[in-house]
DNA sequence: TATTAAATATGAAAAACCTTCATTATGATT
DNA sequence: AATCATAATGAAGGTTTTTCATATTTAATA
C-alpha cells in the first residue's frame, strides 16, 4: 500500500533531483531512501525514475506518482494545519533575522502567506540588532536565521531553502562584460563594492579572492542593492551578488552580470532554527511555503543562464 | 505525521460504526486500531472520536481528517489502479456466483463499474452451474462468491459487504400485517415462499424456525422474487427476504412486511474470495466499490425503518 | 584509459514502529 | 447486580524502517 511517506519522499526527489539531496529535506540518510523508493517500486510493481541521470529522471509510473502526491499532500498540509489550530496548539512565535540583504524579494511573499494562515503565530522580522543573529537564535531571542553560512551550534538544525550562484556585476561598458568569467586576478585592479559586514561572510571573499590570494584595490561599502547598482553602473566599481537579487537589474539592461571563475561560485542559503521548533507544524509549513515561494520567485524572474533544477 | 493508514482506519470506522468492525476492514484486531488512533490522536493532539456512542460521534478534528480522507483516498485509488494497470499486471479473472438471489440490484452497477476501469480483467456471471460454489471457488473455478453462510474453507477469505435484515413478506390484508413482529409459531400456520435451496440455507429456518421448533404448514418454492411477491400478494403465502430486495415491492404497497421475532433477523451478507486474490489491487478495488455501491443502492432505496448505519 | 569523485545500492544490525495477545475497564442491557 | 459487548491497556512479539558501513556504479577528468 501507498503511504504519504512515499509521496513526500517523491517530491523531495523532484525538487532536489539526487538521493542525496533529498534525504536530507526528509530528515532521513541516502541509504533509507534507497531503500524506501526499492520498497515502493516493488509494492507498485514498476521502477520510479531513473538513476543515472543528473537530476533523476522519472518514469511514466513515476510521474503519476507525482501527480497524485501534488494533489494529496496540500490536502494534507492544509488539514495538519487546521488541526493544528483546532488543537489551540500554544502561540507560536517567529521572530527572524536574515542575514543576506537581498532576501526579501521572496521573504515578503512568504511572511504574507504565512500570516494568513497562522494568525495565532506572532511573526516579526525585528530589524537593527547588533548581535550577532546565530548565538541570538541560541538564546532564543529570534527563532529563525536565514543565512548562508551555517556554523555548527547545538541544539541549532539548518534547513537548506535554496542554492544560487553568485555572479559578478560590472557596468555594461566594463572590459569585463564580455568574458563568460572573470579570473580572481582580474579584480585586483578594481573597486570592489559589498555589504558593510565581516569579509569572511562574503562568497566572493571566501569562495574567489582569499583562496586565490587576491585583494581588490579598494573596497567600498553600500547598505542597499540598488545603490550598489548606481555605483557599478557609473562605473564606479563592481560587485557581487547573488544571481537571483541581480536579475531584475539584468533584466533591465542596468548592468551585465559575470561568472566568478570557470565553475561559479555556489552556495546553499539555510534556515537555521533551534531543534525543538523545527518539529512544529507552522515551521514546517513556514520553511515548505519559503522554499516554495524562493523557487517560484527565482524562477519568475529567470536567472539568465540557470534551469529550474539547478536553482532549487 | 499523518499517513494513509490513518485515514484509511477512520473511513472504516466511519463505515463501521465501531472499532470491531472497523478492524476487520482493515484486516486488524480491535487493539491494534484502539492503539492506532489513540496514537493518531496524540500525533493531533485532539481526540477525534467519542467511543462511548453508537455509532461512534467524531468530534470536529476527526471530522476534519475524514473530510481529508475523502478528498484524498479516492485520489489515491485511482493512483494506484493506473499503475497497477502500467505495471502490465497479469490479466485478472473475475468469475463469480451468487448465492443470494436477489442481488443483482446492486451488484449490476459493480460490475459496470468494474468493467469500465478494469478492462483487462476478465468478468463473469456463469449461470446455472449445478455444483456448490464454495467448493468451486476453493477449486479456482470461481473467484468470488456473494453469500450470506460463510463456511471455514482452508484458503478461502470472507470479506464482509453489509448486515441486513431478512423480513417476512405477507399480502397487505393478512392479519399479520399490523403487527410489530411475528412470533415463530405464528408461522405454523402458514405456506412459507421460499427459493429452492437447502433449509440450511435460509435465515427463517436456522434464525428463526429451528431454534424455536417450528415448521410452517406448507413450504412452497418460487425461482424469482418477483413469483413469490406475486404469490404472497395473492394470500397464498409468506415469504421472508432481505429489506432490500423487498422495498420495491414496500414501496409500491403490493405487499406488507414484519420484523420476524422482536429483534429482528439480521446476518451479514460475505464476498468469499480466495486468500492469494485478496490481495490483487483489482479484487480490492471491487470489494471497496461493492459496499460503496450496494451501501448508495440500499439507502438510495430507503428500507423503511433502518437508518444508513445500521445497514452499512 | 585509468583515476577520481560523487551518487546510489546493498546487507546486516539496530531502532522504531505496529500488531497481537491476554487481560482489564467501561458502558449498555437485562 | 449480572451479563454482554465494546474499548483500553501493557507487555511481548513481529515487522518494517532506518542506519551504518561498505560496495558498486556512473560520469567526469587527468
Amino acid at each position: 500500500m501507498i503511504e504519504l511517506r512515499h509521496l513526500r519522499t517523491l517530491l523531495a526527489l523532484r525538487e532536489t533531483g539526487s538521493l542525496v539531496e533529498a534525504a536530507e529535506r526528509v530528515h532521513l540518510t541516502q541509504s533509507a531512501l534507497s531503500h524506501q523508493l526499492k520498497d515502493l517500486e516493488s509494492r507498485v510493481d514498476s521502477p520510479l525514475f531513473m538513476r543515472k541521470t543528473r537530476p533523476v529522471e522519472f518514469t511514466r509510473a513515476g510521474l503519476r506518482l507525482l501527480a497524485l502526491a501534488d494533489e494529496v499532500l496540500p490536502e494534507v498540509r492544509k488539514a495538519e494545519r487546521d488541526l493544528a489550530r483546532m488543537a489551540g496548539t500554544e502561540m507560536g512565535r517567529l521572530h527572524m533575522a536574515i542575514e543576506c540583504h537581498s532576501c526579501f524579494q521572496w521573504l515578503m511573499p512568504t511572511v504574507d502567506y504565512f500570516r494568513d494562515h497562522w494568525p495565532e503565530v506572532e511573526i516579526d522580522i525585528p530589524s537593527g540588532h547588533h548581535f550577532d543573529p546565530l548565538p541570538a537564535l541560541a538564546r532564543e531571542q529570534l527563532d529563525l536565521v536565514i543565512t548562508a553560512d551555517p556554523q555548527p551550534i547545538e541544539g541549532v538544525h539548518y534547513a537548506p531553502l535554496f542554492r544560487y550562484e553568485g555572479l559578478l556585476a560590472v557596468a555594461r561598458q566594463h572590459p569585463l562584460a564580455g568574458q563568460s568569467f572573470v579570473t580572481p586576478e582580474a579584480l585586483a585592479d578594481e573597486t570592489l563594492i559589498t555589504y558593510p559586514v565581516e569579509q569572511s561572510r562574503l562568497d566572493v571573499f571566501s569562495q574567489f579572492l582569499t583562496p586565490a590570494n587576491v585583494r581588490p584595490r579598494e573596497i567600498r561599502t553600500a547598505e542597499l542593492t540598488i545603490m550598489m547598482m548606481q555605483l557599478v553602473a557609473s562605473g564606479r566599481g563592481v560587485c557581487a551578488l547573488p544571481n537571483w537579487a541581480l536579475s531584475e537589474y539584468l533584466e533591465r539592461d542596468y548592468v551585465s552580470a559575470v561568472k566568478l571563475g570557470e565553475q561559479g561560485v555556489w552556495s546553499t542559503l539555510y534556515a537555521a532554527v533551534r531543534e525543538e521548533t523545527l518539529e512544529a507544524p507552522w515551521m514546517q509549513d513556514f520553511l515548505r511555503t519559503a522554499r516554495e515561494t524562493s523557487f517560484a520567485v527565482l524562477n519568475g524572474i529567470k536567472p539568465a543562464t540557470r534551469d529550474a533544477e539547478s536553482v532549487a
